[in-house]
Formats: structure tokens, C-alpha cells, sequence
DNA sequence: GTGACGTGCTTTTTT
DNA sequence: AGCACGTCAC
């Protein structure tokens, strides 16, 4: 028999789906439109599961229909006319895939079928543990396409790649997709014997690339509500069965095409800037090279573009085994046409019900009722639909997220006829429809010849004013107060390089002086860059300048030329020499106990305290070694000025003199590391101490949006240090508000940071694209590494571990591993950083006793280390290639606001914005100062983040004070009252 | 194995 | 402060 089917809907369990998107719904509207087998969708959600395990009996082989009760209530609710379609569903589930292949996220949508339930338990069951298939019915896993389709075929199903030409979320799609089908699912791509075309491709699109020439072309209406089914859909000439079904795709026999939309009703059918009203053919986009000439920015390019970039053939006729198709015009847009309102009107919805009792199903009505029994109904629609069958439409193509618009009458020629006949029963009153910019004709131009990058000037010719003018400084102190985003480590290299390329300073006199290695790693490879074939610059960390200057020095204070460093075991392990209990043996170290120094230097032994302490006691007792080291390094740039501790800073009064060249650069509102002995008073005494000192400002903030950069700013304001503190946006990163969110519980805090990453990566956005919205927002293309979550303290990291498990979202911890705290793998954790490979596999096998228990115990430690080199080291050790399993290429980020620091993320969510979380208060202190530190430690957080901030709290803590100078915030969602438990009662006080 | 009790407590780099 | 964790006794 012949019938439609349309295998791609939603239940109410997705996202942005209707209510009514219940099996009672979906049949009586399938009767309507005339459509026998309709798709589950969202097989895979638990409660949409069982709802069909309920409502749903076997009607045959692999297909089910609504329960007899149930079903006979739809036949009493519907005219007879309609009562003869058989409706059938088949187990169907729409699957997004993130993930990484080939340095590339890819995002790619799939649509699963089942035979049983059985096989579709099966297959949930295998998808539940890699991802949370419960938060939306439409499940977003951290899967390769490739892997998912061999859950599919292990469980006795099939899978047809998703409207493939989506720019976002599709196979084919340019921004995230592959540019062949066999590219996405490698070696089981033989398996795949269907793709969706979507609304915006038709199949005389998709016969332009030969390489779809072998699989059936089937359109689905991807219904987010029961109207809108069979918008699209596919037609089958065979038995209404599974197998059946299946067979015809696979083989072509029994498929008999597709209904189509007309594609250029689909909202990126060609490429534009809606906002410009700016739209463009592909070769007109091709001239212009992809820009658009009102506001210059790159258009949104649209699916006829990138059918066009995939096409190895001009348009024309179909392949020799390619079925056809038919192009429609919902019945609805037509009917809305003729009456002067929207297709969902109630108007067009009485109207609809009328002609389907009297003449049958809408599809029907489309395709088959003889035009003078429409006629009979209505004139005009008895012409639309004969217009509509010989392709005669007015096309209006959609671009960057408009909807096109398919007319089936003239402008004006409506209101001349109307004035003829009589519509319908009653006289539809002429309403203006509502005027949309009108697209600019843009004349196709040739396309300017791209001027050479030209070399010319100086290093500091790609700094922006205020960066070159704290690069050009000549000699003497220089203090350099520099905004979070401002390009700081941009102008010291530049500065450095440009003094020893340009001005003659040797390299050898330049030291720049850092605090984390990774740090100095970033400068050294930036100067590297920056002055090829320079050598001799020293670039260190304070304590690794600390074992320069000792291994120089090492007999004054009794060590030997190779004297080790301790570490904080080891330290401990000195002092259990001197004392036996172990709380004490710690206390020596914190204290810096004689005898455990004692017991350090007869082992040859420096910590790291000495590293510090030592050359500034060698150098306070020795002028002569003073002046020394002051005519080696005649220019010395410190970073994170703010940052350092007295012990440093006199090492650093004794390296230079008042008047000598010494760079400070640092942001005292990003002083954060008071407790470590930190004394932000150094920099803010800076021009005290050396009295010839420049300052400059930097305040070109490059990083965040304008919302970030005001909201920071006025967290900061109320005791920043910099007076008159300014930070200007400098870049474009769109206009979303600064998100407050108020959650019920931390769980439900984490779990509102999961769902938002989810969203924003993947449900959501489908929705956004589907508004237009995602070009706008900014939020497209973002992989996971681009999501950081901070908290105040490690313990808070917890619930968000849980949510984001659950959420199957890949994550790391970027400071403390919970693994490399137990005794033995942080052993081999660090040594994974420093002793050979070889040597780490040995001691992992010794300690897990076999190759797998090691691989799974280095895994986790993997995504602790820090450079490329410790991963390589990790590689090595476990055997296995760099690029294939580096946790770290694709993750949310989740840190401390400490650890955050220096970083920056596209997204970024700071948990736990509480009184007393954030400012920490601790009973028995009442420091205001610390209180202002931690203003500071929001102010760090905020600043990381470029394009979307959220910040958060739960009931239970007051808000965090430091959010009430918000001036401007996004109220997201809010808490359910707490249930009080019961026998508990809410302190009033 | 588990209940009672006591203790200690943020943030973190440095070879 | 409250909470998590360790230790001890049973």
C-alpha cells in the first residue's frame, strides 16, 4: 500500500517542544494531515518510554498503534472522513553527538529506529552510561557519530544522519559538520543507507553532490508540535511494516519520495545578514568574499552555499535510481493566505476542519482531491491549489535565521479577486501583514585583489596605543598597571624584544622574573617568537631564579654544586628525623625549625622556602655580590607585581637599584594571594620606592563583553586600588547581561550549570537556531573547552563533579586531583613530569599490578598536567599517541577562582555567590581586609569571562553582597520556596 | 561494621 | 559555624 510516514518528531520531554506532544495528540492530528506512520521520537527518555510502553500495542512486525480504548476515543473526536487512516508508530529517537575529531567539534544529530522494545531498552540502557539521557528527550552524548552507530546496529536498528545540511548540527553542516557522509562514520558507513534532506534542502539540492546519489533522500517535519506535522515527510509504497520500511530504504524498492517544502521557505536557505537586510545568492556571496558590504562582518552563509561547495554537478536531473518528489505549501499558509491571518489562527483552524471533513485529510487535499471539488469549497483555494500543483509559487528565499515566504498569489491580486468572489463563508478583512526590512539588491562585484601582509616598522607597530606607549619607555623604573584582557604580557615581550632588537640592549643584561612555570613558559615562547635566534634572555620563576643564583653560590651557604630540592613529602620526611610524630614533623616544617633545617642541609637539601631566603641573605651580606648581579642584569621586568612577598621583593630592592630598569606590571585588583604572604602594598609604594618611576595605564580590556567589563567594574569599584579605575571594551562579543541565577540547593545550582552548558552547546541552540538567534548571541561553534565553572573552594566543585557527570558532560579539574592525593600515584604523578616514561610505566605497574588497572589510574592524571611536555611524558608513559586520548582537548573547565586566574573562557559560571562563601568568612576573624580580597577574587572570576557570565547562589546563604553593585543583571529562573522539613523551623533571626 | 567522639578547617606556587 | 573525616571502642 501507499502511505506517508514522517520519522522525525518530538515529545513533550524535548526542549522547546509542545505540551501536546502525547500520543493522543500526535494521532489525531497524523488523521488529520493523513499520515500513517509517524515516529515515537525520544524513545530514549524514561518517562516517554514508559508513556509508550503504556499507550502503545504491536499492530505489526515493528510498528505499534495507540491502545484500542484510546484509540477509539480519537475516532469519536474526528469526522469519518478522517477516521480511515491507520495510524502506526515506530520507535524513533533524535541523538546529538558532540565531540571532537580532527582538531574540529563536531555536533552532529542522528535519528535512531528500533523494531522492539526490547532493542529499545537495550539501547538506552548502553546510552545511559555514557550520557544523561533523562534531561532532554532529545540526548546530547559525548560520543563520536562513529560509536553511536555501532550501539545502533548492536542493538538491531538503524540510523539516518539528521537533516544533514544544518550549518550546526548536522553531517554535511559547515560550521560543525564533515564534508563527506562516510568521513562521519568511517568504517560502518556502509550502514548508512538514508539521510534527512531537512526543510531547508530539497532532494533536486542533494542530486548535485553525487556522492548522496546511493542513499534514499527522506524528508521528516522534525515537529516540535502535532500542527506541524507532515510538513514534511516521506512517502513508502510497501507494507506498513518495520521491516518493510527498513527494506525500501535500504534497497529502493517500495520508496516512493519525499513531500518537500519548497526549500527556499527554510530559514538558511541563502545567505545574508538579516539584520543588514542584506541577502545574497551563494555566487553574488562568493563575489563579495563572504562579506557583507554593509557592515563588513562575514554573512551568515546559508544551506544553498553549502550544497554549492559540496556539488560536483550543475542542477538538472535526478540520478538514474532517485525517486521523486512532490513540493507543498502547508494547507494551513495557503488557507492563512486567502484569509488574511497566520496559519495557526483559529480562523484557518475552523476553516481546515471544514474542508478535511468534507474532503478528507490535508495531505490529501494537497496532492489528490480534483481542484473543482476544492473549487466548490472556495474559489481561491480551488486556484492556489492548482497553482500549487503545477509549482507555480512566489518564492521569497529565508536567510540568516528569516523564515522564507511561499505565496501562492500575487501581491494585490488577493484583494482585486476578493473584491470578485465571496471567500469562503465569510468576508475576511484585508490585513496589512507586517512589514520586514526588504533585502537590499546587492549587485554582484569583483572581487579586490587581497593586499599583501607588508613587514615594515617596528615590533611595537601591532600595539595599541596605550600598550606602545609602556613598550617605548625607554630606561629607568616602570610601572605598568595593566586591567585584566589588556594585553599584559603582549607589551612586556614587546617591550623586551623591541629593547634588544631595536634599542641595543644584549640580551644577556635582560631577566624577566614570573611566578608559575607556566608563565615563564608562555613568555619564553612568545620572546621566541618575537626575536628569532636571540638566545641569552633569562627568563625565570622567583624560585627558579632562587637555584641560579644558589647553584652560583652554593658553597656560602654549605651546599654542594648539586643540592637537591625537597618536596613537601620529603620535607616532612626530614622532619621526622629530628621528631617522631608526624603533626609535629609538619609543624617544623610550617615554622621553619632549626633542626629541620639542620636535618635538610646534612642531606644536602634545600625546600622551597630556601629558594627564596637563602640568595636574599647571601646577597644582603654581600655588597660586592650585589653589585654583581646588578651590572649581569641591567633590565629586569617583573610579572603579577602585586603578587609578591616581602622575602621577594627585597630579593628584588637588591637586584635593582632605585634608578635602575626595572619593569613592574600587575593589576593590584587582582591581588588574591594575601595568605600565601602576598603584600599588595609593594606595588601600590611603587612610585615611593623608586621615586623616577613612570606609570602607565592600560585600560583596552580585549577579552570580554561590554556587560562583563561594566559588571566587573562595578563589583570592583567600591575598594579597588587603582584609582579611577578604568576598563574599556574593546571587542565585539555581543550583548548578552551579565546571568544572576537563584538555585533551591547546590545540587540545584549545579544542576542549572549543566543544563545551561547543555543548551548553549546543543538542545537549546537547535531551539536558538531555529528563532535565528545563534548567530547573534555568539554562542555557535563552542566546544567544551570553552566552559569554565569557578568556585570559592574545592569542596563546592563536588556537586558540580555530580551534575555534570550525570549530564554525561566531560569535565576536569584543573587544580587539585582528588586521585594524585593518595599516597603512591602522587608519586608517579610526579614523576610523570619529570623521570622518563619507561621509568613511570614500571612504577605504575608496580603499584596497580596490571596494565589495565595503570592505564585507568594515569587516565585522571593525565588532565592534571599543565604543559605539552608533562602530556607528552604521560603519552609516553602509557604508551599511546598524544592526539588520540589528551583528556584535556575538549573539556569543561571547573577551577577555583584562584586557579582561574591568567585563564579566559567564551562562558563562564561562578557557583556560590554567598555570604560567606564569597566573601569566605570564618568564625573569630573580622578582617576588612580580607573581605576586600575577596572582592578582588570576583573581580578576577568576572574578568575571565568573554562573551556569557552567570552568577549564582542558593537559598539558604544571603546573596553575596558583592553582586548588589550590580547596576544591570539577567534574572535567570528562580528557587522554589525551600520545602521546610518537617520539625524544623526557620530562624527567624 | 558502625556509632560516638574529636579534630581541623579556604585559596596554592615553587626544582 | 557547621561539616567531613579520622580514630577508637565495641
Amino acid at each position: 500500500m501507499r502511505f506517508v510516514a514522517d520519522l522525525h518528531i518530538h515529545s513533550k520531554y524535548s526542549r522547546a517542544c509542545s505540551r501536546d506532544c502525547d500520543l493522543e495528540h500526535l494521532t489525531w492530528w497524523a488523521r488529520r494531515k493523513g499520515i500513517s506512520l509517524v515516529g515515537t521520537g525520544d524513545f530514549t527518555h524514561p518517562a516517554w518510554y514508559d508513556h509508550l510502553t503504556e499507550n502503545l500495542v504491536e499492530a505489526s512486525p515493528g510498528l505499534f498503534r495507540l491502545r484500542a480504548d484510546l484509540d477509539r476515543d480519537i475516532d469519536r473526536r474526528l469526522p469519518p472522513s478522517l477516521a480511515t487512516t491507520p495510524v502506526r508508530f515506530m520507535l524513533s529517537v533524535e541523538i546529538s553527538t558532540i565531540y571532537k575529531r580532527g582538531d574540529r567539534t563536531r555536533k552532529v544529530h542522528h535519528l535512531v529506529y528500533m523494531p522492539d522494545l526490547q532493542s529499545a531498552a537495550r539501547f538506552n540502557a548502553r546510552l545511559a552510561k555514557i550520557g544523561n539521557i533523562g534531561s532532554d528527550g532529545r540526548p546530547i552524548l559525548g560520543l563520536d557519530s562513529r560509536d553511536l552507530l555501532e550501539i545502533t546496529l548492536e542493538c538491531g536498528g538503524y540510523l539516518v544522519p539528521a537533516h544533514v545540511w544544518t550549518p550546526w548540527f548536522a553531517v554535511l553542516g559547515s560550521k560543525s559538520g564533515f564534508d563527506a557522509i562516510d568521513d562521519c562514520y568511517v568504517d560502518l558507513a556502509s550502514h548508512i543507507f538514508a539521510v534527512e534532506t531537512g526543510l531547508s534542502s530539497d532532494p533536486a539540492m542533494n542530486w548535485r553532490v553525487s556522492g548522496l546519489d546511493k542513499y534514499r533522500l527522506v524528508s521528516n517535519s522534525d515537529a516540535h508540535s502535532p500542527p506541524a506535522l507532515g510538513r514534511e515527510a516521506t512517502v513508502f509504497d510497501t507494507d506498513l511494516d518495520y521491516y518493510s520500511v527498513r527494506r525500501a530504504l535500504e534497497t529502493g524498492d517500495g520508496f516512493a519520495g519525499s513531500l518537500e517544502f519548497f526549500p527556499e521557505e527554510g530559514k538558511y536557505h541563502v545567505d545574508g545578514h538579516r539584520k543588514c537586510g542584506v541577502r545574497m545568492e551563494p555566487r553574488e556571496t562568493l563575489a563579495h568574499n563572504g562579506i557583507c558590504p554593509e557592515c563588513r562582518k562575514p554573512l551568515t552563509v546559508g544551506v544553498l552555499s553549502r550544497v554549492e561547495e559540496l556539488a560536483d554537478r550543475e542542477s538538472g536531473s535526478p540520478p538514474a535510481a532517485a525517486a521523486g518528489f512532490t513540493s507543498l505549501v502547508p494547507l494551513p499558509e495557503i488557507v492563512g493566505e486567502i484569509v488574511g491571518t497566520g496559519p495557526k489562527s483559529k480562523k484557518v483552524q475552523t476553516e481546515i476542519d471544514r474542508l478535511t471533513s468534507a474532503l478528507g485529510p490535508e495531505l490529501v487535499i494537497l496532492q489528490d482531491v480534483p481542484v473543482d471539488d476544492i473549487a466548490a469549497h472556495s474559489t481561491l483555494l480551488g486556484e492556489a491549489v492548482a497553482r500549487l500543483r503545477r509549482g507555480e509559487v512566489v518564492r521569497d528565499s529565508g536567510y540568516d535565521g528569516e523564515y522564507g515566504v511561499i505565496r501562492v498569489f500575487e501581491p494585490g491580486e488577493l484583494e482585486r479577486r476578493r473584491s470578485a468572489f465571496s471567500l469562503f463563508d465569510y468576508a475576511a478583512p484585508v490585513k496589512s501583514t507586517v512589514e520586514r526590512p526588504r533585502p537590499v539588491a546587492v549587485e554582484p562585484v569583483t572581487p579586490a585583489p587581497v593586499a599583501p601582509v607588508v613587514v615594515t616598522g617596528s615590533l611595537l607597530d601591532g600595539l595599541d596605543p596605550e600598550q606602545r606607549a609602556a613598550a617605548e619607555v625607554d630606561g629607568g623604573p616602570l610601572l605598568i598597571i595593566a586591567g585584566p584582557g589588556t594585553g599584559k604580557t603582549r607589551t612586556l615581550t614587546h617591550r623586551i624584544a623591541d629593547l634588544v632588537t631595536s634599542r641595543g640592549v644584549p640580551a644577556s643584561e635582560c631577566l624577566a622574573i614570573t611566578f608559575t612555570r607556566r608563565a615563564a613558559e608562555e613568555m619564553a615562547e612568545r620572546l621566541a617568537v618575537l626575536t628569532p635566534g636571540v638566545r641569552d634572555l633569562t627568563i625565570a620563576t622567583f624560585h627558579s631564579l632562587g637555584v641560579l643564583i644558589l647553584r652560583e653560590h652554593h658553597s656560602s651557604v654549605g651546599l654542594s654544586a648539586s643540592f637537591g630540592v625537597a618536596d613537601p613529602d620529603r620535607q616532612v620526611e626530614v622532619a621526622l628525623s629530628v621528631v617522631a610524630d608526624a603533626k609535629e614533623a609538619r609543624a617544623l616544617v610550617v615554622s621553619g625549625d632549626e633542626r629541620y633545617k639542620k636535618a635538610l642541609r646534612a642531606l644536602d637539601l634545600v625546600d622551597f622556602e630556601d629558594l627564596i631566603s637563602l640568595p636574599l641573605a647571601l646577597l644582603e651580606d654581600s655588597p660586592d655580590l650585589v653589585a654583581a648581579y646588578r651590572s649581569r642584569w641591567r633590565w629586569v621586568s617583573v610579572d603579577e607585581y602585586q603578587d609578591v612577598d616581602e622575602q621577594q621583593y627585597r630579593l628584588l630592592r637588591l637586584l635593582t637599584p632605585p634608578d635602575g630598569n626595572l619593569t613592574a606590571i600587575g593589576d593590584p585588583d587582582q591581588a588574591i594571594y594575601r595568605f600565601r604572604g602576598a603584600d599588595v602594598g609593594f606595588f601600590l609604594r611603587f612610585r615611593e620606592d623608586f621615586p623616577a618611576a613612570r606609570t602607565v595605564h592600560l585600560t583596552r580590556n580585549y577579552r570580554s563583553s561590554a556587560a562583563v567589563v561594566t559588571g566587573a567594574l562595578e563589583v570592583i569599584a567600591p575598594s579597588s586600588l587603582v584609582p579611577g579605575r578604568e576598563l574599556r571594551p574593546m571587542v565585539d562579543h555581543g550583548s548578552a547581561p551579565i546571568g544572576v541565577h537563584h538555585a533551591s540547593s547546590e545540587a540545584a545550582e549545579a544542576a542549572f550549570v549543566a543544563r545551561t552548558i547543555e543548551q548553549v552547546l546543543g538542545g537549546a541552540s537547535f531551539h536558538a537556531f531555529d528563532s535565528g538567534r545563534v548567530a547573534s548571541d555568539g554562542t555557535q561553534g563552542l566546544g567544551f573547552s570553552d566552559f569554565a565553572v569557578l568556585c570559592r573552594t574545592d569542596r563546592q566543585s563536588r556537586a558540580l563533579v555530580d551534575a555534570l557527570t550525570q549530564s554525561g558532560l566531560p569535565f576536569q579539574k584543573r587544580s587539585h586531583d582528588r586521585l594524585a592525593d593518595r599516597p603512591g600515584v602522587a608519586r608517579i604523578a610526579n614523576d610523570l613530569k619529570y623521570a622518563s616514561g619507561d621509568t613511570v610505566l614500571e612504577r605504575v605497574r608496580a603499584v596497580a599490578g596490571d596494565d589495565h588497572t595503570a592505564y585507568e589510574l594515569l587516565k585522571p592524571l593525565a588532565a592534571t598536567c599543565d604543559t605539552d611536555f608533562e602530556r607528552f611524558h604521560t603519552a609516553l608513559a602509557l604508551g599511546v599517541e598524544v592526539d588520540t586520548w589528551d583528556p584535556r582537548a575538549d573539556r569543561i573547565s571547573l577551577l577555583t577562582l584562584h586557579a582561574s586566574k591568567g585563564l579566559e573562557f567564551p562562558v563562564v559560571f561562578i557557583v556560590g555567590c554567598a555570604d560567606g562563601l564569597l566573601p569566605m568568612r570564618w568564625p573569630g576573624t573580622d578582617d576588612e581586609e580580607a573581605v576586600d580580597e575577596e572582592r578582588r577574587l570576583l573581580f578576577v572570576g568576572m574578568t575571565r569571562a568573554q562573551r556569557h557570565l552567570y552568577l549564582s547562589h542558593t537559598t539558604g546563604r544571603p546573596r553575596s553582597p558583592f553582586l548588589n553593585a550590580l547596576k544591570a543583571y539577567d534574572q535567570i529562573g528562580d528557587a522554589q520556596p525551600r520545602r521546610k522539613r518537617k520539625g524544623t523551623q526557620l530562624s527567624l533571626l
